[in-house]
DNA sequence: AATGAGTACAACCGCCGCGGG
DNA sequence: ACCCGCGGCGGTTGTACTCAT
């Protein structure tokens, strides 16, 4: 938890020294990764929309197991998030015989021209690509219009009351019950948009509801225990703690130290944009096979087990415009890409500041 | 109520690439 | 050129939870 006020304080980058400084009992990495799937704002916590889960079926069709390009794709989601939605969804459809893809998409796979679409939302643009990605982003960009509306509002709520009442509970928004994963609803294979499910879908969701009802799905770091927090409560290292030192920090989460004045960083540094070239550079060269047999471990995107005669290079031409876009991407592999956009322009990519040692002392001493 | 199978997901682990010395 | 530290990524594991029996 110190580490995440700590990540506050002085932003991403400095994993070992947040390590250092708080003498938690864990590695930078570990700081990092809980950051990066549970602190990190903007992250989305619920279930996946329909449209998220046909995206990411269309990305994993494309990328196959690039968990961090299919996240950087799908703001506010995370690739462990990801990587877990679709093992689970793949352990299950073996289980039950079928094949990772459906036959839609693979036909959609095997189509060879394609159809620039036309998005209302200028947030994430394949052009010339697979029909089916670019439907999943038509949708897709749909609900992140009106994901960003309630960010906006959200942030403005919190600004208000964070302005007339900066240390309330309400201000700092980890109202334990309110936590958004004590409301998470789990995908389960009832789902009415199960694994894999291209049926047509729906314009609106559950997942975002009418401006009118609507909540958000992760407003802001989870400063509460989370709904299931297992491995620490129930580790032998984590009791020690707590029994050498009851000032000892409780798992990454929980709640920050007093913070007065505390508040979210509006910009970090970092950023949100991607650099399409990026994201195509690094595309591996596929290997032709005729067959789309079952792959138990399919690690290659479907584009790669199957090759179409004609050369399917999907172009994402994310275009960065959008500021919802920006200020809600998932974060990590943007970032990056920022930076390397933003030194490639020429702007200021100033390194990121590193947590000043006594500084730190003097607020985990406080803590 | 007990129990076992299935599910979801947080966290761990090891590898890799990159940048600095 | 080499080494080292670090962060990021993807695979895997462990465990709480859910549900059917």
């Amino acid at each position: 938890m110190l580490s995440s006020w700590i990540m506050w304080q002085n932003g991403e980058g400095n994993w070992n020294a947040v390590q250092r400084n708080t003498g938690l009992n864990r590695c930078g990495k570990s700081c990092r990764l809980r950051w990066a799937n549970h602190l990190r704002p903007n992250l989305k916590k619920g279930a996946f929309s329909p449209e998220e889960e046909k995206l990411i079926v269309d990305l994993h069709a494309q990328f196959g197991n690039k968990w961090a390009r299919m996240a950087a794709l799908l703001p506010g989601r995370t690739n462990n998030e990801i990587k877990n939605y679709w093992n689970t969804g793949i352990k299950r459809r073996q289980r039950q015989g079928l094949p990772l893809y459906s036959d839609e998409h693979d036909q959609h796979n095997r189509s060879t021209t394609p159809t620039p679409p036309t998005t209302p939302f200028p947030c994430l643009t394949p052009t010339g690509s697979n029909p089916d990605i670019a439907t999943s982003f038509e949708l897709f960009n749909q609900n992140q219009q009106q994901h960003h509306q309630q960010q906006q509002q959200y942030q403005y709520q919190q600004q208000q009351q964070y302005q007339q009442h900066p240390l309330s509970p309400t201000a700092s928004h980890h109202s334990p019950l309110s936590s958004p994963l004590q409301h998470r609803q789990p995908f389960t294979s009832s789902s009415p948009h199960n694994f894999l499910d291209h049926s047509p879908l729906p314009l609106s969701s559950s997942y975002s509801p009418s401006p009118l009802s609507f909540t958000f799905q992760r407003p802001a770091p989870m400063l509460s225990t989370p709904l299931r927090f297992k491995r620490y409560c129930a580790s032998p290292s984590y009791n020690n703690n707590n029994n050498n030192n009851n000032l000892s920090d409780p798992p990454l989460t929980t709640q920050f130290p007093h913070l007065d004045g505390f508040r979210f960083p509006v910009s970090s540094g970092f950023s949100q944009f991607f650099q399409p070239s990026l994201l195509d550079s690094d595309r591996g060269v596929s290997s032709s096979s005729s067959s789309l047999a079952f792959q138990p471990k399919l690690e290659l995107p479907l584009s790669q087990y199957y090759k179409p005669s004609q050369e399917q290079d999907i172009k994402l031409d994310i275009e960065f415009n959008d500021p919802s876009f920006q200020s809600s991407s998932s974060g990590l592999m943007g970032d990056l890409l920022f930076e390397a956009q933003a030194m490639a322009s020429g702007k200021n990519s100033k390194k990121r500041g590193y947590l000043s040692l006594n500084e730190g002392n003097n607020v985990f001493n406080a803590c």
